[in-house]
DNA sequence: GTCCGGTCTATAACTTGTTCTAGATTAGCG
DNA sequence: CGCTAATCTAGAACAAGTTATAGACCGGAC
């Protein structure tokens, strides 16, 4: 496993600190406004205001509402998974310790619903101008799994389930979201998507 | 199976001969402009304006942008049932089966990549206020996964397969449109949520 | 310190989804 | 036919995301 939880930019020019200040300014009052209404009370121009920045430097640090949202669900990740990281799984199983670590993290989001609403829909409604930081955000959630299941070396078909796990877990949390699937629902369908890493796992011989 | 393939109305006033014909240009002029352009190519004014009605009206038959997309995926999810009924899947078990006609699927969406963005991406975008009409989808697309599977009666845990299979689906088809996946992704994804299927049919003995 | 290019602020303008209003048209009904 | 309520039209108005502009400010080069 490797170390860079909180680190992930290896972008263009460094920060100075009064940018790496105002940057997370602005990501503090983006969450501060998700909690309350969701997405559509992240209103730009109340981010800006919120974080005392013109909404020109707002757009600079962020070139768009959904991108803001996904740096946003970037950072709360990061946070989970160092919590997550504290307290590993329980579970005989790859499996279980998967369903477990996940709705954990469900639970997370059952605190924050606005948030966790503002942050999702975000994620989902990106277009391809948003590609690399959605990315950023599918490979948190991956190691997250990966770190659950315990494995250092995962088979490609391993890889494969995580991917679909992956996939369902967005699935269901938007429709869990939306109010068209239940808290219960929502812990069927991940328990039903984690048997499928136990189909990887060929057990070693008696 | 049901043979109510082109009817789930039960809605409140019968449409007049006109009015019907108003909503069926709209619906028309949405998947037109979306075939282009994709989601922000469908501008309300311009669907009034080439279904001919007034801004008014569009709003009066479809209360928001993604009511109008996901009605539209209604209408288009239609066709494709009934198509693809006419030509039932090959595969010797479920599995591959409904891999196949989700594969089958997802070229008709390849032919129309912009229309497939702009349905796909109104339905995960989609809040509280259209879940009537998101569930309507939903329900086609289960339909749609039964009849591949042959079942008359499936089981409660036929049923979460078929959950997580959809979840797999919207997600998958979410990351090859917002070009974080290629088709060959997308094509794996399906089959390895497939397998799930094999998982609930213990082989009725020999 | 002074100067310069890039950054930040304040604010207006533009775009597109959505709502509202006033008047014309239509459908159903006696 | 003539009436009435609902519907439709044209267009203005409003809301929030985004872009553009002009000037103030900051940080590094000299």
């Amino acid at each position: 496993m490797e170390h860079m939880t909180a680190e992930a930019r290896p972008a263009s020019p460094p920060l100075t600190e009064r940018q790496e200040a105002r940057r997370r300014r602005i990501l503090h009052a983006s969450a501060q406004l998700a909690s309350r209404g969701g997405f559509e009370a992240v209103q730009m121009r109340e981010v800006a205001e919120a974080a005392g920045v013109a909404l020109g430097t707002l757009y600079r640090y962020f070139p768009s509402k959904v991108h803001l949202l996904v740096a946003t669900m970037q950072d709360q990740l990061q946070h989970m998974h160092g919590t997550l990281r504290k307290r590993p799984p329980a579970g005989d199983d790859a499996a279980e310790r998967v369903a477990d670590t996940l709705m954990r993290a469900f639970r997370a989001m059952q605190r924050e619903p606005h948030l966790a609403d503002a942050m999702v829909r975000a994620l989902t409604f990106a277009d391809r101008s948003v590609s690399p930081e959605v990315d950023t955000v599918s490979r948190l959630t991956t190691a997250i799994i990966l770190d659950a299941m315990g494995l250092e070396h995962p088979t490609l078909e391993q890889l494969s389930a995580v991917r679909v796990i992956e996939h369902t877990w967005h699935s269901a949390l938007i429709t869990w979201l939306s109010g068209r699937a239940s808290i219960a629902q929502v812990k069927i369908d991940i328990e039903t998507v984690c048997r499928l890493i136990d189909l990887t796992e060929p057990d070693p011989a008696p």
